[in-house]
DNA sequence: GACTGAACGTACCATTTCGTACATTGTTTT
DNA sequence: AAAACAATGTACGAAATGGTACGTTCAGTC
C-alpha cells in the first residue's frame, strides 16, 4: 500500500528497532507480572517475542535492567491513565467520590500492574529507588486530592487536620488489596470477592468508607 | 549433663528429626518469604539449616511441598497468636477499636508471614487451595468479629447491615497493605512510613476509619 | 549382640538458565 | 557504491540448581 516506503515516516521497515523494544516489553510485563523477577524467563519471553533472545540482550542489557525498564513503562502508562481524570468542576464531596471510584476501578483494570508493585515490594522497592523516572511521574499523583480536600474543607463539606498523603494512603490501601490478596482471601472466606456483585458491594464500601471518614461530623461540627 | 539420655525423654539425641524438621522449617520460611518460592535456593536453605540438603527432601520430599509446608506453619503460627484476644468483656466500641489495633499491629509484627502470603497471591493462592488445613484454621476468625459487631447493634451503637466478612474484609486491608506496600509508598512519596510516629498515626486514622465507618451516625439515626 | 528400619552425609547427575561469541543482513551516509 | 554502523540470527558456554544414588550411622527390638 504505502508507496514510498522510503520517505514516509510511518514506514513498516525490515528493521525496526521501536516496535521490537516496545514487543518486548509487552512480553516482559506479562511475563514478569505473572512470575516475578526471578520466576521469568529470559527464553519464554524471548519465544514470546517476535524478536529472540540476543535481542533483548541487545537493548536491555541483563534480566534486572529488562525488569526495570519494565517496571518504569508500567508505571508511565498507569499515570497516563490517570491523568484524564478532572475533578475541578465537581462539588468536594462528588469529586472525592468519584476519585475513590476511580482509582478502585482503575486498579481492578490493571492487574498486571499490581502484581508488579506487589513483586517490587517484595524486593523492597530496590529497582524503584533507582529510577529517578518513576519518582517523578509519581510526585504530581497527590495533587489533585490535595487540591479536593482544600476545596472540601474550604467550603466546609471536610473536616479540617487530615493529611492528603495519609488519605491517599488509605484510599490506596483498600483499592490495591481489592486486587492484590483477592486469591487467598476468596480461597479462605470461600467468597467469590471477584463476581460483579461483589466488586459493586466493596466499591460502595470503600467510597463510603472514605467519604464518611473525611465527611464533617453533622452533629457535633468542628470535631 | 544429662545422666541417663536413654530414658530422659527430653534427651539431647544424635539423631532428632522434629527438631530438624522444625530448623528446615524456620530457615524455610525465612528464605521463602525474602525471597519467593522461585527465589528462594534450596541450596541455600540447606546450608542455613544444621541439617543437610539430604534432610529437606527427605522430609519434605521437594521444594514445592516444603513452600507449602512453610504456608501451613506460617498460618498455624499466626492464628494462635491472634486467638489470644479476649473482647467479650468490653463494650462493643471499645471491643472493635482493640481488635482495629490489635490486627494493625499483629501484622507489623509478622512482616516474614504478610510476604508469605503476597508471594502466595502471586501463585494465584494455587497452594494454599490444597491446604485444607489453612482452610479450617481461618474459617474461626471471622467469629469474633461477629459477635462484637452482634452486639455493638443489639446495644445500639453501631448501625444495622453490615456484612462481618466485609468489614473483615476492610480492617485486613488496611493493616495489611501497611505492612506489603511500604517500600514502593515510602520511597515514591518520600515519606518514612515505619518511622514510629508515622505508625502511630496511621494506627490511629485506621482505628478511627473502621469506628466512623460502623458506628450510628448520630445526627440521623437509622441511617 | 544380631537385625531392622529410620535418620543422615557425600558425591554426583541432568537440566535449566543467564549470558555471549561470531557471523550476517539491513540502512544510512558520503 | 562503498564504507560504517545498526539490527538481527544461531549456536554455544559456564554456572547454578533441583533432585537422586549410594553408602553409613543410630536406636530400638528379639
Amino acid at each position: 500500500m504505502a508507496a514510498h516506503p522510503k520517505t514516509s515516516s510511518t514506514t513498516r521497515r525490515k528493521n525496526d528497532p521501536e516496535s521490537v523494544q516496545a514487543d518486548i516489553l509487552a512480553v516482559a510485563m506479562r511475563e514478569f507480572s505473572e512470575k516475578g523477577l526471578s520466576g521469568a524467563r529470559i527464553d519464554e519471553i524471548a519465544e514470546k517475542t517476535r524478536a529472540s533472545k540476543r535481542m533483548i540482550y541487545y537493548y536491555f542489557k541483563d534480566k534486572e535492567t529488562l525488569y526495570l525498564h519494565t517496571l518504569e513503562a508500567a508505571y508511565q502508562k498507569v499515570r497516563l491513565q490517570e491523568a484524564e481524570l478532572d475533578l475541578d468542576h465537581l462539588a468536594p464531596l462528588e469529586a472525592l467520590s468519584r476519585l475513590v471510584r476511580f482509582t478502585f476501578r482503575h486498579h481492578v483494570q490493571n492487574p498486571d500492574f499490581i502484581r508488579l508493585v506487589m513483586i517490587e515490594n517484595i524486593h523492597h522497592g530496590r529497582y524503584l529507588a533507582q529510577s529517578a523516572l518513576i519518582q517523578s511521574l509519581n510526585a504530581g499523583v497527590i495533587d489533585v486530592l490535595t487540591s479536593v480536600y482544600a476545596r472540601g474543607v474550604a467550603e466546609g463539606y471536610f473536616r479540617e487536620g487530615l493529611d492528603p498523603r495519609e488519605l491517599h494512603w488509605l484510599i490506596s490501601a483498600l483499592s490495591f488489596f481489592n486486587v492484590s490478596n483477592q486469591h487467598t482471601f476468596s480461597r479462605i472466606f470461600d467468597w467469590q470477592q471477584a463476581a460483579p456483585e461483589n466488586q459493586r458491594k466493596l466499591e460502595d464500601h470503600v467510597a463510603e468508607m472514605v467519604l464518611r471518614y473525611v465527611r464533617l461530623d453533622e452533629a457535633n461540627p468542628q470535631k
